[in-house]
RNA sequence: GGGCGCAUAACUCAGCGGUAGAGUGCAUCCUUCACACGGAUGAGGUCACAAGUUCAAAUCUUGUUGCGCCCA
């Protein structure tokens, strides 16, 4: 057996070396034996960007994926959680990109096949360093299967979807209305682009009307009107009835525009009830234009400055356009103002630029025909969303789905496998990395497409390309489907309803049996983590400790260190009583307190203090642990419930029971918070409060037999509640499970243990019954005892009066737990109407009237406000009852067992009353 | 504008038809031999508002108000 424990928990070391010994006993391998037979748990894990690092959602993620994977390796599963990462096309080249412009250069300068290279080597830099920090965090993925989205087998995998996809009609390519990234100078899928309101103002102007007049209308970019087409009011707006099919004259360009009414783009009440229309640079103007047949006029280029078609404007960049044009309306008095307005902007996810709707050519996912099964498996239940309330967002997203925009205007990415003949114009698009004649006429005059395949598309077959798709492998047929996909809401579209769409498609049955919801960690305010508020916290600070001025350093960069504390402050409030650092609470502390928040809120408000809670929790268990080991030595662990005569026994394996059936149904029914929640209470409130301070004078006795008992009752039930905690805190639970007696046979490590379910404690509804009989007698002395002041450490005499022999005989069978608990040195047990001493305090619960006796103890008398409150209250609660009872229709409509249930409880109260009443004299007695 | 959701103790949140729960915080007492990262006790809530369904509503329905998020 290993050293003593220290006296508190110290997280640290207990990690690593626990980590290295998992590992090193191939604790995380899922099974590829042909013979293994045993029911498969498979978990694929939301790839993280290979250059990316650990935040806050990852930690959710990562923690609440490896208590399920845990759970089911401890319920007998072929456990396998799949990890890996992805080669996260722009967010990676946009960093290199970055890296290059300090030395001024751009990818261009080095070309592709070079850039690509530095991107690779800037992959090599950051190494593993995602990979390391989930091991932080005790994930217990199958890290020897661990796949990078850009790997041969992978890439070949990518492109045999694209290409039987294409052959099948469901990839087309064809210009479209898109956004464009003027930064990236890419095309961006309407779900990489975030709109966030910002401030700008509404601008309006005046277009003469062709054979005079005019019209003014009311807009947030002035400069597109060099593209517009035309200029729209409502059909009833009765402001414009006479300008009804009339034209506009464009100032700077000779253009004609026509006046068309459009009752859904226009919004009469909203600016000048005129709006101008630019189908080729807004969505709804777009839309507006295909109603009319506008003219689609194309104003910029792919850098975002203003073509030919701009006239004078030509060669100006978006915002410089902006400003130019207002100038030139005022200078030709068509300019009529403008006032403050907030408004959406959309900017790119990736490099924050305001994208620009484009036309442009690009390849496409028709959507459609794979959203329909997709669908449907959600519907008929083959695949279930929980929360369900997702359920509803996934419907309607589906139901309304766009087609895909696939391909992107970057290099480091797949590369799009199609072909372009020069000879023959044909498109040959088959899975090869390289060709070399056309297909059609066999000319080798041909060039691949220059475009790379959007990251979401190669992360859509994330489910079977990981396993060896296309090949059909031991592994595809062992791990396809998988069982559980959990992650965050906001990749539902992105990547959840995709690979939904993906894994239906090629592989004829959904990707997984359920689709696991998370919320998002947001600050203690319920404010989102972002660089801008300074709020954002380092999981690895929370795990290690931190001083607030490096928390803050890393959340504000550059800012001023009291302003950026200040934020911080604000954000986390109870960091105020917290001095000026986090201390390291330790993997486990947090794993636990990231568990303990319902999948139901929307967010979670990241609360350190709650994580200190947890940590101190954290201590209880090491220190319960510490003080058991004291007694546990000897004592036999079998695989079943000890034997157990002893109240305190009988009734910690009943609660053994309830908890861990209660956190084996919370972890399937994916309510963490309720599994966490009854663990805890378990452990603290029963085992810890209750069983061990009983359990002291038991092993304090002479007595072999009970002592025996009892230590056998706690080391099995210690070592049983490790286990049942242990997918929650892998570290601490291992790191005690170690050292406590186990049964015979047990396996290396806690984690191929098996975990606690119903039938690891014993059935016994009377232990619960007389020990809540036991609770509450001791309670009542101990309300007395401090609502009297008596000091902690003085003994009292206390009376018990009890009507029911068999609760009496209960209780005396109990003298020695209540002795101890309630600090006195004389309890009698003696029937109603029995001759009692005078002057002392008394007390009413379960049909047991507690008398305290205080004479010589306390000075004053005073227990009549005591008795009177607690009358008072009574009543109530029988006014209450009966007027319940007396209710019309209650007695003859509610179901019987609630009627009597309320009369049970009538006469419980009446009973206290009359005892209460009875009692005034006693309490003046001293 | 469309959709989804939330309003419960000072704070953060569970509960979702039978007379309100947890953690934290607060108050009082206790350094008792596992733990002061501890123990005991207590205070604190017309469950946003209004109407309806029901024997019974924090819990179901509708409306009102306030607040989020997503899509446009």
């Amino acid at each position: 057996m290993a050293e003593e424990l220290s006296k508190g928990f110290e997280p640290k070391e207990i990690e690593r070396h626990w980590y290295a010994y998992w590992q090193e006993h191939g604790v995380f391998a899922a099974s590829d034996a042909p013979d293994d037979v045993r029911p498969r748990y498979v978990l694929p894990m939301p790839l993280p960007n290979v250059t990316g690092s650990l935040h806050m959602g990852h930690a959710l993620m990562c923690t609440i994926e490896d208590v399920l994977t845990r759970a089911h390796r401890m319920l007998g599963f072929n456990t396998l959680y799949q990890p890996g990462t992805d080669h996260a096309g722009i967010a990676t080249q946009v960093v290199v990109e970055r890296q290059l412009k300090r030395d001024n250069l751009t990818r261009h300068d080095l070309g592709r096949e070079k850039f690509i290279e530095r991107v690779w080597e800037w992959k090599g830099e950051c190494g593993s360093r995602i990979v390391e920090q989930q091991q932080v965090l005790g994930l217990s993925a199958d890290w020897d299967r661990s796949v990078f989205t850009m790997d041969a087998g992978y890439s070949r995998a990518v492109r045999e979807a694209f290409v039987r996809l294409h052959h099948e009609g469901l990839i087309y390519r064809a210009k479209r209305l898109i956004y464009w990234d003027c930064t990236a100078q890419t095309v961006l899928s309407n779900l990489e682009v975030d709109s966030e309101e910002e401030n700008g103002e509404l601008y309006e102007f005046a277009y003469p009307v062709e054979g005079g007049g005019e019209i003014v209308v009311a807009t947030t970019r002035p400069e597109t009107m060099l593209g517009d087409s035309a200029v729209a009011i409502h059909p009833d707006d009765e402001r414009y009835t006479a300008l009804h099919g009339k034209f506009v004259l464009h100032p700077f360009l000779d253009r004609k525009i026509p006046i068309v009414c459009d009752a859904i783009l226009v919004d009469p009440n909203f600016g000048t009830g005129a709006v101008k229309v630019t189908p080729a640079h807004d969505f709804n103007d777009f839309e507006t234009g295909r109603r009319h047949q506008l003219e689609l006029i194309e104003i910029f280029d792919a850098e975002g400055r203003v073509n030919a078609a701009g006239g004078s404007f030509a060669g100006l960049e978006r915002f410089e356009a902006r400003k130019a044009i207002k100038r030139a309306l005022d200078e030709r008095g068509l300019a009529r103002g403008s006032k403050n307005h907030r408004l959406m902007i959309p900017r790119s996810q990736r490099t924050g630029t305001v994208v620009e709707p484009m036309l442009s050519t690009q390849w496409f996912v028709k959507t459609e025909p794979l959203a329909k099964p997709a669908l449907e498996a959600v519907r008929t239940g083959k695949t279930v969303i929980l929360p369900e309330e997702w359920a509803k967002t996934y419907e309607h997203w589906m139901t309304n789905i766009l087609d895909w925009c696939i391909s992107r205007q970057l290099w480091w990415g797949h590369r799009i496998p199609a072909w372009y003949c020069e000879a023959c114009a044909h498109t040959t698009v088959v899975n090869a990395e390289s060709l070399a004649a056309c297909e059609k006429c066999g000319s080798d005059s041909i060039r691949q497409d220059e475009d790379v395949l959007d990251t979401w598309f190669s992360s859509a077959l994330w489910p079977f390309a990981t396993q060896g798709w296309p090949d059909d492998t031991l592994q595809l047929r062992r791990f396809y489907p998988a069982s559980d996909l959990e992650t965050g809401y906001d990749i539902l579209f992105f990547w959840v309803a995709r690979m939904m769409m993906m894994g239906l498609h090629f592989m004829g049955e959904p990707p997984f049996k359920r689709i696991l919801l998370h919320s998002l960690v947001v600050d203690e305010t319920g404010k989102k983590m972002s660089k801008v508020v300074g709020n954002v916290i380092d999981p690895l600070d929370l795990i290690y400790g931190s001083e607030f001025e490096n928390v803050v350093q890393k959340a504000l960069p550059g800012a001023p260190l009291d302003e950026a504390l200040k934020k911080f402050k604000k954000a986390y409030p109870s960091t105020a009583s917290m001095g000026a650092s986090f201390e390291a609470y330790g993997t486990d502390a947090l794993r636990w307190t990231l568990c303990s928040y319902s999948p139901h809120s929307k967010r979670i408000p990241l609360s350190p203090k709650k994580i200190e809670g947890n940590r101190h929790f954290c201590n209880k268990i090491w220190n319960a642990t510490r003080f058991a080991l004291g007694y546990v030595e000897g004592a036999t662990v079998g695989p079943d419930a000890p034997k157990a005569t002893l109240l305190i026994n009988r009734w910690l394996l009943q609660r053994l029971d309830d908890a861990c059936v209660e956190a084996k149904r919370g972890i399937d029914e994916f309510r963490f918070d309720d599994a966490t929640a009854r663990l805890y209470q378990f452990f603290w409130g029963e085992l810890c409060d209750w069983y061990l301070e009983l359990s002291k004078p038991v092993f304090a006795s002479e007595d072999e037999a009970p002592r025996n008992e009892t230590r056998d009752v706690l080391a099995y039930t210690l070592e049983a509640t490790l286990r049942a905690m242990h997918p929650f805190i892998p570290f601490i639970t291992e790191e005690l499970w170690q050292r406590l007696p186990k049964p015979v046979g047990s396996p290396v490590s806690i984690a191929l243990s098996a975990l606690p379910v119903a039938g690891v404690g014993r059935a016994d509804p009377d232990a619960v019954r007389d020990m809540a009989i036991v609770q509450a007698v001791i309670g009542a002395v101990r309300t007395i005892r401090s609502e009297r002041e008596v000091h902690p450490g003085a003994h009292v005499p206390v009376i018990l009066r009890v009507g029911d022999d068999v609760l009496r005989a209960m209780l005396e069978q109990e003298r020695m737990s209540m002795e101890t608990l309630m600090k006195t040195s004389s309890l009698v047990l003696i029937r109603p109407g029995h001759e009692r001493p005078d002057g002392g305090a008394v007390g009413h619960v379960a049909g047991v009237e507690v008398l305290v006796l205080l004479k010589g103890i306390v000075e004053q008398a005073g227990e009549t406000a005591r008795i009177e409150r607690e009358l008072k209250k009574a009543q109530k609660d029988i006014d209450a009852l009966e007027k319940k009872l007396a209710a019309k229709g209650f007695a003859d409509r509610a179901p019987p067992e609630v009627v009597k249930e309320t009369e049970e409880q009538l006469a419980a109260h009446r009973e206290r009353v009359r005892v209460l009443d009875a009692a005034r004299s006693f309490a003046e007695e001293l």
